[in-house]
DNA sequence: GTGCGCTAGTGAACGATGGCACAAGGAGGG
DNA sequence: CCCTCCTTGTGCCATCGTTCACTAGCGCAC
């Protein structure tokens, strides 16, 4: 069957939010699988994996098109070459990090954006102490100057921001204004950007709220 | 009517994952807003800050009880204590970090965490030159002797994972063994825990890859 | 004291997401 | 060359969460 159903291709926007997220899970599950020598996995081994259930990785798989072999199963570097272009990680981002803090400085240093092919371009921060100064070899410009560099080096894709929730919006309207379409927020405020752009605000005081709230639950449910 | 509607109570359990991530997120607004002197608040102002709508604000609100005057709106203080009590932050949470890498240092230096009123309690580090030496006036301890602390102080209530990958399952096994019952794991793998333990594992690069899948979405878009 | 206006609380409809069972279809053996 | 086995791909169903429309109830003004 090679005519694609139909189905597959302009599926588009109709795609759930977190079969994106399982794909990348799947990404790095594949290629740790292929790191050590697996060739071929079926779609239970693959949620075994994952954690997951194997309906919902064939499922998660099938919005895009059909990838595996009935009787056998999926081949890996296929796989991992296939859910990379579905996420568009062959293409090359130019990622900004803005906020050089203690979190800042974390994700310049995360083994796991470097594993996965994410590299960090520029920095900026407003505090005047810091810049000037360089870190990892990257100059730690004026926040200020972000639409300049984008000017003069093209908007950056990806905008991170690592600053106080205080001036998150501020930090998020300069992204924007200097052409970024995509941001990912680590300050505990929820951000107000164009409906063009991506935000995607990751709360690490919210986590451990939400783990206290299920701690509660657990204690009830053990005193019945 | 005083009588609880007998819905709010035995509630418990099926209460939506995502209400319970809001409530978290209100709470922090509301806190904002009393700091600025705000002493009323109306579900659809509140909606506004949350980027929410006040249909959701009122649902997720009456999952726990009836907390407005109709017609007035929700008193702030008096709902911030509400909330932090269905979420269980008014009790003191043992926490341990386990991982004294970059993003284990970030998160102790975390403001959030303070002002939200978490605060860990002691750290762990499989790196002999790490372990007996001091950060933030906490001694590094090795993670082989967690076992050895919690039954010295108790077991910690919550363990937070900020180690590479291959090892987090194993010290996801240790907190477990030791009496935690919560885990909130910072490494990029899915852990195994028994039922009866709360585990959220953020994942910083699947946001990134996420983030370029809706990138290239938008592209695609504005192609057509 | 009565009525109007405003906003919380809620039952029901809707939409989306995950579960499941079964059909489709290669591969390999006889 | 056919048949059986195995695993994918998928249509349908159930479940869960969000939206909406409406009712209940309080405060304030007249």
């Amino acid at each position: 069957m090679k005519k694609k159903k139909k189905r597959n291709g302009p599926h588009q926007g109709s795609i759930p939010y977190s079969t994106v997220v399982r794909l990348a899970q799947y990404v790095r599950i594949l290629e740790r699988l292929d790191r050590v020598g697996t060739t071929r996995v079926s779609s239970s081994e693959l949620a075994a994996e994952a954690k997951g259930n194997s309906f919902l990785v064939r499922k998660d798989l099938s919005y895009f098109g059909e990838f595996g072999v009935r009787g056998v199963g999926y081949e890996v570097k296929g796989l991992i070459r296939e859910i990379r272009k579905i996420l568009g990680l062959n293409k090359e981002r130019r990622i900004v990090l803005v906020g050089v803090g203690h979190l800042g400085r974390a994700l310049l240093a995360y083994k796991g954006f470097i594993e996965e092919g994410f590299k960090i371009c520029a920095l900026f921060d407003s505090d005047p102490a810091k810049i000037g100064t360089s870190y990892r070899k990257l100059k730690i410009r004026s926040v200020f100057t972000l639409g300049d560099f984008a000017r003069e080096y093209g908007a950056p894709d990806i905008g991170i921001i690592t600053v106080p929730a205080f001036s998150a919006q501020f930090v998020a309207n300069t992204l924007v204004a200097a052409g970024t379409r995509a941001v990912l927020n680590f300050a505990p405020v929820p951000l107000t950007v164009p409906p063009d752009v991506v935000t995607i605000s990751v709360d690490l005081t919210t986590n451990l709220e939400v783990i206290s709230y299920y701690l509660l639950q657990q204690r009830k449910r053990k005193r019945k």
